[in-house]
DNA sequence: CAATCTCTTTTACATTTGTTAAATAATCAG
DNA sequence: CTGATTATTTAACAAATGTAAAAGAGATTG
């Protein structure tokens, strides 16, 4: 439970919630404890959970022509979710993965959404962090649009140095748009 | 008055409104004509403003070392913000601009954000609004991940035909993050 | 309608990235 | 500890895309 707590005052930072609303949230929330490699989510099912990385670090990961693509990591604290199946209802062709041993709090969609309802300020959280997940998608688009694989790399480390002492190069060169072989190359040219 | 009104019951398609709270809406909207190739809102501005095309194509775009890069297309009914300092309240690098003499309506956000207050119904379609925005900006990160510059091409022909038709071919090769002779290639090989 | 812009395509060459395969290096399971 | 698996790097060559410059098309204006 001392996960829990921690997790719902991180929330609350993001928007205030009233301690009513803190316990609404807290009933609907599980902990899920996935293996190193193994997936929370498998590709083909429609997302309607919303999961958060409690401790670990996950990704979003489709097949392209049979490669292995990542499209996003999570890490402490992280929204987890398939938005694109989530917001419409299709389902996904992405699954969610554990690239460490990993545990997540899932909540389920249709219960958080009967909770906006009641509670106006969860609307509100859930809100903002959609708009801080929106506002990262358009920094992400801005640099595989215009940015060299290399400056792309750099930036990683940069913004994140984490992704790259705990995470396969395969899945970080798969995020960055670019092959294994040529993240290789970029690394070895840099030092 | 008719342009607003066509323009408010599609919002209250995306999520019913009272008419209590179309009336508020109202009232914060302004109307804007913009001349081609001019711009709405400038590089460096904070934006504090969500701008809808009513009428023509906007875009926005920023400069990578001297390269205009297109960012956006905005055709009729799009929103058109720049999120990434809307939601953060830093300045923007970037502009948004007409392509065509283009009419836009315009709501200042912190009263709308005050009208969340009141109507929660608002809050809830503005939620929405970013929750559809946030989808197509993965779609369009999977697109750029991964797919070449011709595949990208070829959906964008298939999603938006208009674009091609009505918009410079520069701005198109700089969104799917090509020069324009790429573009110019890959257009010779396709017909 | 001629002159001037702007847009688009083409050419030639440089650079980056991809592909395939092999060689190391690191990690894991028994 | 050791063989087996997985991760990473390197090499050689192919393909895609970038750059710079010029030519051709189309639009615009005086």
């Amino acid at each position: 439970m001392e996960q829990l707590n921690k997790f719902l005052n991180y929330l609350s930072a993001i928007s205030p919630i009233s301690e009513k609303a803190k316990e609404a949230i807290k009933n609907l929330c599980s902990t899920l404890h996935i293996k190193k490699n193994n997936n929370l989510q498998s590709i083909g099912q429609t997302c309607r959970t919303i999961y958060f990385v409690v401790e670990g670090t996950a990704r979003i990961n489709y097949f392209k022509e049979d490669k292995d693509v990542t499209e996003y990591f999570a890490f402490e604290n992280d929204m987890i979710i398939r938005a694109e199946s989530l917001f419409t209802g299709r389902p996904s062709h992405k699954a969610i993965q554990a690239i460490s041993d990993t545990t997540f709090i899932a909540i389920p969609a249709t219960p958080l959404f009967e909770l906006f309802e009641k509670h106006h300020e969860v609307e509100r959280l859930f809100r903002k962090i959609v708009e801080r997940s929106y506002v990262d998608a358009i920094n992400r688009l801005e640099s595989l649009q215009f940015h060299t694989a290399e400056e792309r790399y750099q930036a990683l480390i940069k913004k994140s140095p984490a992704v790259v002492r705990e995470i396969p190069l395969k899945h970080i060169a798969s995020y960055l748009g670019i092959t294994q072989v040529s993240l290789s190359r970029i690394r070895a040219a840099i030092s």
